[in-house]
DNA sequence: CCTGTCTCGATACGGTGTACGAGCAGGAAC
DNA sequence: GTTCCTGCTCGTACACCGTATCGAGACAGG
C-alpha cells in the first residue's frame, strides 16, 4: 500500500538524493543556489509542494540553509550544527511528540492516529508533516522522548546493583507507557540520542563485568531484550485487564474455555504447579535475578 | 476504527451470550430448538447475518446443533466432542491459517489483509468470516500453525539441554516466520494448544531444576519473554535488511548519520566496544547461556 | 503594483477491517 | 405444486487509516 510509509521511497527523497548527488560532486559548491521550488518541480516533474519539502528536508538534514527572500544556499559543510529546527510559534518535533505520548498513554498506541495527534494539537492534519516525516517518525520521536524522560541512575556502585538499576529503570518506563513495548517491535531500530544514554549506562555497568568486548555488547543487548519482552507480556497483560472491565462476561467464558484447554492440552507438569499468582512484577524480578546471575558468573 | 477488533462487544457476541443463558437457565433443554435466524434478528435488533453468525460461534462452540432443514437444536452436553468442523469442500480455520503463514512468510505481516488471504484462497473476501472471528483471531491462528508444525525435542537428558533444545527451537520457529514475534507481541496470549505443549516441556524440564513451584513457572515465562524479546530484534533486523537491498542509498544515508549520532551522543564506553560483528545468531547463544546459567545456579 | 517564493490546509487516493442485508437453494408443510 | 421458511453466500458500504498533491493565500523585493 502507499501507506506503507516505507521510508525512502517518496519523490521528495529522490529529489532530494539527486540533489545530494549535485551537492557532494562538487556541480553545487557552498554558497551556491539551489534550484527554486518551482525549477525543481518541472525539473523533476512533482507537485511544488513535493518540491518545498525536499528542499525542507535537505534544510532540516544540514545540506542547504534557506536565505530568505534569496531561496536555498548549499551550506559550509562546517558550517556547525544541523540548522536549529527554527524557533517561534511553530511547534517543534519534541512538542509534537509530547502530545503523542500523553495521548498513547490515554488511549493505547492503536487509536492513536496522525488525525488525532493533529486535533490535539489544534493543528490542520497535514501540518504535523511539516514537523515529522510520517507516523513511523513520529512513533521514533515518543520512544525518544519517553526515554529522554527517564533519569539514570547513578553510574557508581556495585556493577551487579548499576545493571539492576538500569533494567528496573527501563522496566518503569514501560509500566508507565505501556504502548512502549509495542513501538519499540514496530519501529526499526533508531538512532535515538536517549537510547543511547541507556546502552551506554549499561555497557559502562558491564565493563566491571566482562572482559570480552563483544560479549560485552552481546550481554547488553540480551538483557535489553529481555525487559523487552516482559514488557510485550504487560501490555499484553494490560490490555486483557481492560477488557475485562469492559465485557466481564465475555472474558469469564474465554476463562472457562481457557480452563478446558488447559486441563485437555495442558500436561502433568503443568497441572503441577497449581494455583499460580500471575505477578508480572514478581516474574520480572524472578528472571531478571537469573539473567544477572548468569551474567556476573562469567566473570 | 470500528474494525479495532476489539472481541467481545460485537453484536453477535451479545446474542450469543443471550442464547447461552438460556441454555444454562434450562429455558432451553437439550433437544429444544433455538430461535431461528430470522427470529433472533427481529428479537436482538441485529441483522440475519449477525444473527446467522451467533448461530455459527454457537455450534461451533458446541452448544448447538444444526440439523438440516430444521434449524438448530441445543446439543447434548454430554453429548461428546463440540462438533468437528465440518469436512467436506469447505476450508477449514486450519486451512485458512496456513494459507495466511504462507502469505506472511513471503510478504510480511504488515501487507496481510484479510482480502488478500481471501484471494489466495480463492475464496470471497467476506466468506472468511465464516471461518474465523476476524483478523485477530485469523493470526491467533496463524500463530497456532506454526508453533504446531515444530516437534518437540526429546523430553529426556539433562534439564539443561532440555531448556537449551527449547529455547532454540522456538529461535527456529522465529527465523523461519520473522513476522511471528510482531504477531505474538501484537495478540492477548490466547490458550494455544501448540503454545501449550512448549510449555508443557518446558515446565517439565524446570522441574529437575527449580524447587519452588511459582518461581519455576516465573522463570519459564522469563525464559519465554527472552527468546520473544530477541526474536523482536531478529524481525527489525530482517526488515533492516529488506530495506537496504530495496534502497540502499538511503540506508548509507542513515548509516552516516547513525554514526555521526554514535559520535556525537555515544558516551566512553559505547567507543570502547570498537568494530563490533552484529549476529543476533551469537547474541542469542550468548544471552540463553547466561540465562540458563542463572537459572541453573539457584537450583 | 507586480512577481517570485514560501506556507498553509483542504481534498483525494488507495488501502484497511468488518457490519450489513439482498438474494439464493432447498426441504417442509399445506 | 405451490408457498413458506430455513440457513448460507457474498457484494456493497461504512468509518477510518496514512499521506501525496495541489490550489489559494501571505509576504518581501524589485
Amino acid at each position: 500500500m502507499p501507506g506503507q510509509s516505507a521510508q525512502g521511497e517518496l519523490p521528495s527523497d529522490r529529489v532530494v538524493a539527486a540533489l545530494r548527488a549535485r551537492i557532494v560532486d562538487g556541480g553545487l559548491a557552498p554558497g551556491d543556489r539551489v534550484p527554486s521550488t518551482r525549477a525543481l518541480a518541472v525539473e523533476h516533474g512533482v507537485a511544488l509542494s513535493t518540491a518545498a519539502r525536499a528542499l525542507t528536508l535537505l534544510r532540516d538534514a544540514g545540506w542547504v540553509r534557506t536565505v530568505p527572500r534569496v531561496g536555498s544556499v548549499v551550506a559550509d559543510p562546517r558550517g556547525g550544527e544541523p540548522v536549529r529546527p527554527r524557533r517561534g510559534g511553530t511547534p517543534t518535533r519534541e512538542d509534537v511528540a509530547a502530545v503523542a505520548v500523553e495521548l498513547a498513554d490515554v488511549d493505547g498506541l492503536v487509536t492513536l492516529s496522525m488525525r488525532r495527534v493533529a486535533a490535539a494539537f489544534g493543528v490542520p492534519t497535514m501540518s504535523l508533516y511539516r514537523i515529522v516525516r510520517g507516523k513511523d517518525d513520529l512513533v521514533v520521536g515518543m520512544i525518544d522522548t519517553v526515554f529522554a524522560s527517564a533519569a539514570l541512575p547513578a553510574g557508581t556502585g556495585p556493577a551487579r546493583a548499576r545493571l539492576e538499576a538500569l533494567a528496573r529503570r527501563q522496566w518503569r518506563l514501560h509500566r508507565r507507557h505501556p504502548w512502549l513495548a509495542r513501538a519499540l517491535s514496530l519501529s526499526r531500530p533508531q538512532a535515538s540520542p536517549a537510547l543511547l544514554r541507556f546502552a551506554e549506562a549499561e555497557l559502562a555497568a558491564l565493563e566491571a563485568v566482562v572482559d570480552d568486548p563483544i560479549t560485552r555488547f552481546d550481554l547488553h543487548i540480551a538483557i535489553t531484550s529481555f525487559v523487552r519482552g516482559m514488557a510485550v507480556e504487560l501490555a499484553a497483560e494490560l490490555d486483557a485487564e481492560a477488557d475485562t472491565g469492559i465485557d466481564a462476561d465475555t472474558w469469564a467464558g474465554q476463562d472457562t474455555t481457557l480452563h478446558e484447554h488447559l486441563r485437555r492440552h495442558g500436561g502433568p507438569a503443568l497441572r503441577r504447579v497449581g494455583d499460580y499468582p500471575f505477578d508480572l512484577q514478581r516474574i520480572f524480578d524472578t528472571g531478571l535475578r537469573a539473567l544477572l546471575d548468569g551474567v556476573t558468573i562469567s566473570s
